[in-house]
DNA sequence: AAGTGGTCTAGACCACAGT
DNA sequence: CTGTGGTCTAGACCACTTC
């Protein structure tokens, strides 16, 4: 790509402004963000080295790389050892959803939300079911079953089925968070570090839809969550429902293409 | 926090080890990231300072910037300027999902995507309606409509309304791509800079379930999309229905907490 | 005034890729 | 061997916060 030859309506600086108070390194990455974006965005080019780019703009290599970095946390490029900065291809429709502050909002809002444990009791495993097989779990061991639902001032919004490994020998302890974090912490030796998330829409059964309070056939989100330890091992899995009326997911940002 | 007066079970070296090919950045990053763990998520304390850390690893600041980066980009840990670097809250219920590879995922799967235009039309604006309000549009001016479907082998996968800023005296053009980004640049004047996203999930309606080519009632996800330009002013907002039973997000990662 | 994080430099050595 | 990005340093000055 010739960095040299930009022709097109939208203009602006090529140069790094020393005297204004925003940064240099913030001043290339949006030189080198314009350059790529108006060069529309042709995959597989290299941008200058580190040092050509330091020379150019008359600045040190390191805010050079500062500039660089923040573009590869745009994922605008990918630096690539002994090679060189390489574009990468647009991903507009790469949508990134942050399933945060359910209970951050909700308590926002003025809501009181209680996480309710209605069942809870510990199985002996048949090595032959579903849960068993993607546990990894013999014959005989035992495992933990709960059932909970998150209230807020007494309205049912989410309803909960989990499976966990279960070796303590303690009672179940009562659970005020919906944090499956603490939870697992709490009742299993294990210490989770790493889940596979996949959320689906589903209907509701006439027993969930009772569960929640709603009609039958309204639909729901549908998390599965697998958790697994320090080694990759599974230590449980969960099934969450959410109310379709009350949760949404929203996501706001800047398209990269 | 007393960082010196570790006394949980998990140990961990709590110095840097030059000799060793991992970084030191990294290295000082994990030590950290451990002895906020551990320290039981303690919110709100501050990380010892830039120079005392400097200091007792035996390390540039520079290299404690670099690691402090890390847990900045993980977003356990917020530095103030003047003030100091301080803990965040644990956030596990924070789950990030990517709604990407929709069109890749199918292409791998070796089926032929096309996303077909059924319905374009210039509309006037009477000022009144939400469309009009949502995207700022004045009793008269002209703005696109359009309907299109998604197929994957002959298969609807997903149905989109969308309603554009329409300026351009040309005709509509055809539409290989979903990518609205695209769309957007080449049927207005317009260059899409942010959205504004929401996933919900939906039933679908008896003539939406038709044209999707499933059962009247069938759950899907629904996502709402408002685009803005440079200036955060409307361009256009899209509805698209992806059938429930043909799509799930999905998401992998590290537990922070 | 003192302490903190934010920026920037000029140079160094390394590991890796391509020749 | 040369060129590339990756790491690291020792020091500098700045802007902001707190006292």
């Amino acid at each position: 790509m010739d960095m040299d030859n930009i022709q097109y309506t939208l203009t602006f600086q090529d140069r790094i402004d020393k005297t204004s108070i925003i940064p240099a390194y913030y001043q290339l990455a949006k030189i080198l963000e314009y350059k790529i974006r108006l060069a529309d965005f042709k995959q597989g080019d290299k941008l200058p080295t580190e040092i050509e780019l330091a020379e150019k703009y008359q600045i040190s290599r390191m805010t050079v790389r500062r500039a660089i970095a923040e573009l590869v946390n745009k994922k605008l490029v990918t630096p690539q050892k002994g090679r060189g900065t390489f574009i990468n291809k647009p991903n507009i429709d790469n949508i990134v959803f942050e399933l945060e502050g359910f209970l951050e909002d909700l308590e926002k809002r003025g809501l009181q939300t209680i996480f309710k444990l209605i069942e809870a009791k510990a199985m002996r495993s048949d090595g032959e079911d579903r849960i068993s097989k993607k546990l990894l779990l013999n014959k005989g061991e035992r495992y933990l079953y709960t059932r909970s639902i998150l209230y807020a001032d007494d309205e049912p919004l989410m309803y909960d089925v989990k499976y966990l490994h279960y070796y303590k020998q303690k009672p179940i302890l009562e659970v005020s968070s919906p944090s499956l974090y603490h939870f697992i912490r709490d009742n299993t030796d294990k210490m989770p570090t790493k889940s596979d998330r996949v959320l689906k829409v589903a209907l509701l059964t006439s027993k969930e839809a009772l569960l929640l309070n709603v009609p039958p056939d309204t639909p729901a989100f549908l998390l599965e969550q697998l958790f697994f330890d320090e080694n990759d091992l599974p230590i449980g899995l969960s099934k969450s429902l959410y109310r379709g009326d009350r949760y949404k997911l929203t996501s706001t940002g800047k398209l990269l293409f």
